[in-house]
DNA sequence: TCCTTATGTACAA
DNA sequence: TGTACCTAAGGAC
């Protein structure tokens, strides 16, 4: 379930178990073994994260992981169990042992090569070094739709394709609008309610975006169902009744992605 | 048991 | 723009 806000919880719950302990490092689906019997013996460091990209700090280099679609992690008391064949990447201490399987990305990294990514990726809601304008400079300029544009990580990092639906439909803007279209009190607006609902993600581990005066329970609706966890205005919710105005949610493809908007509230 | 789908990205043409 | 890659769950048979 990787946005963002997955991955800042993970880098937190990751240096939670293991910073300051030199944990196992096996990798039983094999593809990171070399690696693994470099880093047994060495301290787990410092964690971070950057978008959608994960870092451990070892005492002598990174370990860089990107989920991609697919790629989760689970944490275990020990003992641990035998671990699936499919495991890429397990951490063992006294206490927690940890699985990471199906990233797109793991490997080991030099410092260099990690300040290669943090410069081709943008501005993220949830690290204090972002700067917003920057992002905006890029998007003002451009004739590609602010839907693509926030989904581009050159040009704001941890956005996927729920805050994405989400910010839009919070702000009224419809999706198809160009980026040079959207005023800076609009991207102003909506970075400040990405930080806002990134960071609420990061703490609950799920994304909500509804306003206390459209929940369910304030709407007299019955919860929302639906296994991505969190409840939504419009993600994933194509031909159902938009939760404000009534009418049908809209579905597109965009970039080979599922685009969700209610075509009433968001004008152009 | 097979098929579809998914909160992502990179690379080829 | 299309396709490849990584995994697991749910639904159709």
């Amino acid at each position: 379930m990787p946005e963002g806000h997955t991955i800042h919880r993970l880098a937190k719950d990751y240096a939670a178990a293991f910073t300051g302990t030199a944990p196992q490092v096996t990798s039983p689906q094999g593809k990171f073994s070399d690696a693994a019997a470099l880093l047994t013996g060495t301290r787990l460091t410092t964690t971070e994260a950057h978008g959608k990209h994960l870092f451990l700090g070892f005492t002598e280099s990174w370990v860089h992981i990107h989920l991609g679609l697919f790629g989760k992690v689970g944490f275990g008391p020990t003992p641990e169990p035998p671990p699936t064949d499919t495991v890429r990447l397990r951490l063992t201490n006294d206490t927690t042992y940890v699985d990471l399987r199906g990233p797109t990305t793991c490997a080991l990294i030099t410092p260099a090569e990690k300040q290669a990514i943090h410069d081709r990726l943008g501005p993220d809601p949830l690290r204090t070094d972002a700067d917003h304008t920057t992002a905006y400079r890029r998007v003002a300029r451009s004739r590609t739709t602010i839907a693509a544009l926030l989904m581009d990580q050159k040009i704001i990092a941890g956005v996927g394709n729920v805050y994405r639906a989400e910010v839009l439909f919070r702000h009224g803007i419809d999706p198809y609008r160009a980026g040079r279209d959207i005023t800076p009190a609009e991207w102003e607006a909506m970075w400040t309610d990405l930080v806002e609902l990134m960071h609420e993600g990061v703490r609950n581990n799920r994304i909500d975006t509804v306003r206390p005066e459209h929940t369910p329970e304030a709407m007299g609706r019955p919860p929302r169902v639906d296994d991505h966890g969190g409840e939504v205005y419009v993600y994933r919710r194509a031909n159902l009744p938009c939760h404000i105005c009534g009418t049908e949610i809209r579905t597109a493809d965009l970039a080979a992605r599922n685009l969700f908007w209610c075509p009433k509230c968001q004008r152009r």
